[in-house]
DNA sequence: GACACGTGGCA
DNA sequence: TTGCCAAGTGT
């Protein structure tokens, strides 16, 4: 006779086997170093916002090599953020972590706090960074949920091949309901849960094989089905978008330190027209701004 | 809630 | 070559 064991004695099993997995397994990251530091895992977690990981580490050590604490960054002029940024992408991202850094000297002493309330309402941080510093750089017992948590969660739990679209409440419960009691098993099982989903449960081809539940696997127990929900949102195409157009505005503003041109600017794209929505978009959000002669990054 | 937002590696 | 995807957030 089949007997399904209750969902405590499940959780408790996941999260017992993935943290011993994750003990033996992690990889070798920077901000997995003792002593890394509160200022180095938030900035971190800003670069690692829809960034590969290995892309971030050079520029990561680079950042807390020059700003090694958030008073040190708010000194220099978010133009200074917004160039050491360099090509990670979305380089709002470096305006956020600049006001931030702004922020955290201000209000909270140069100190990043470790409330999730406070972390949230710092620019630039939402539901994953805020819960991510305060386990990860302080211990701290909250669900952190990512996009690899997700994925883990709906296979391993739900049995489905992706998960279903975010929803902030019934991930967080999903995930509040794998999390260990123990405060440092806590910590440990969030870390372990996301190192899963990017190193083994992948998105595409996942490692089942070599898989450390794949024993309690929902997805293989059902014979990995086809995902049949809502599909995301298609990425529209990047080649002609004003996402590239911006792109190539910004490397242009990063390059030089003096007044970019309207001529040079010309140069960069032949349409015109999306030339300068893209332009006024970056000055919009505060990526460039109108200087003598032309633009400039924000000073 | 859908959408916009960079960049580059990989199959 | 083209499309998918990568530790999300703000509007």
């Amino acid at each position: 006779m089949n007997v399904t064991p209750s969902a405590p004695v499940k959780a408790a099993s996941v999260s017992a086997t993935l943290n011993a997995w994750f003990v033996a397994n992690a990889r070798d990251l920077p901000w997995r170093r003792d002593g890394f530091g509160a200022w180095g895992i938030l900035v971190s977690e800003f670069m690692l916002q829809q960034t590969p990981v290995n892309r971030v580490i050079p520029r990561l050590e680079e950042w807390l090599a020059r700003w090694p604490t958030p008073a040190s960054l708010a000194a220099v002029p978010p133009s200074e953020a917004v160039r050491a940024w360099s090509s990670l992408g979305y380089p709002r991202r470096a305006l956020w972590l600049h006001a931030a850094a702004v922020q955290i000297t201000q209000l909270h002493g140069g100190v990043v706090p470790s409330d999730v309330d406070d972390l949230l309402a710092l620019t630039g941080i939402g539901d994953y960074t805020a819960r991510a510093v305060a386990a990860f750089a302080y211990g701290h017992r909250h669900p952190v949920v990512d996009t690899n948590t997700r994925r883990v969660i709906a296979r391993a739990i739900a049995g489905a091949g992706e998960p279903s679209p975010p929803n902030r409440g019934r991930d967080l419960d999903a995930m509040g309901a794998l999390l260990p009691q123990s405060v440092h098993e806590a910590a440990l099982f969030n870390a372990a849960i996301m190192e899963l989903g990017a190193v083994v449960c992948t998105s595409r081809s996942p490692k089942c094989e070599v898989c450390p539940i794949r024993k309690c696997c929902a997805w293989r127990a059902a014979g990995y089905p086809e995902y049949t929900g809502i599909r995301k949102t298609v990425q529209k195409k990047f080649e002609g978008s004003d996402r590239q157009v911006r792109g190539l505005i910004m490397a242009e503003l990063r390059s030089t330190h003096r007044s970019v041109t309207e001529a040079e600017i010309a140069t960069l794209w032949p349409d015109a027209a999306q030339l300068q929505r893209a332009l006024a978009s970056l000055v919009a959000d505060g990526l460039a701004i109108s200087a003598e002669g032309g633009h400039t990054l924000p000073e």
